[in-house]
DNA sequence: TACTTTATTGATAACAATTACTAATAAGGA
DNA sequence: TCCTTATTAGTAATTGTTATCAATAAAGTA
């Protein structure tokens, strides 16, 4: 069953991907899978809570994520990588900061950090030392 | 020239446009412009800091924004409404939580809340009571 | 077992937001 | 005026994603 084909790629997958990483790893093995397929089950498991959904950001693709509870990401913005931010994510402080903007009732949030991953800045470091390789 | 229109359609607006907001309110009077026109010069000025840009959420829109300065956002997840959330931008807060995250290099967030706007509350409390119109 | 109903899938078309391309026009110097 | 550079309209192309739909698989039921 390839749903539960997708769910073992994400659960095993380091990273976030993005529903074309998951194509992509399935279809290496599986070649007969479909796209469709892919995203059809990557929305039902993260409906269902199996897993979870990282909002798009900056470059227009989803991310999913092998670990469902809310939590915040950085977003690479020279590589697009999602990295996981290790913060409990607390209702709490956000909701009392602002118990009801004007009428809007908050339910949740999403806190997205911007930056340059470590990957990124230490081929950065690189380059300005001595230069390796293009 | 239809940049100084756009610049002018968005600081008019008083919510949020996305491009086709935009280009629907300039093309009223303008129907010759062009739709590739309005989404350059969107972009134009969003990188010229003149005017802001919410990053898409939920449903796959960039919205733009008549302030140029980095804000909250809430997001209605029954209308897709874009709305201000009063508090200020500030980076300090967040950064002395994380100050560098795993070699992650933060120079910036995104907070976005998630919820129910005043109108679509005050439609679902008319809707509770007495039915007023479908 | 045979028969019917329900789920899941693959293939592909459709879609929406956005960008790329291109030729035409406008604007601004020399 | 001639030449160069910017800006534009129109349209095609791209990208991530969803819808459609017939084919297959699975599960129940008589």
């Amino acid at each position: 069953m390839q749903k539960a084909l997708t769910y073992e790629t994400v659960m095993s997958y380091p990273g976030h991907p993005s529903a074309d990483d998951v194509y992509r790893i399935i279809s290496s093995e599986h070649s007969s899978i479909s796209k469709a397929t892919v995203y059809r089950n990557l929305s039902l498991l993260s409906e269902e809570g199996k897993i979870g959904r990282v909002e798009s950001f900056g470059n227009g693709e989803v991310h999913y994520d092998h670990r469902p509870e809310k939590h915040y990401h950085g977003y690479c913005r020279k590589c697009g990588r999602v990295v996981d931010i290790e913060l409990s994510y607390d209702n709490g402080i956000i909701n009392n900061a602002f118990p009801m903007e004007d009428g809007f009732n908050i339910t949740s949030h999403e806190l997205i950090f911007e930056g340059i991953c470590k990957e990124c800045r230490e081929k950065e470091n690189d380059n300005g030392t001595e230069r390796i390789k293009d």
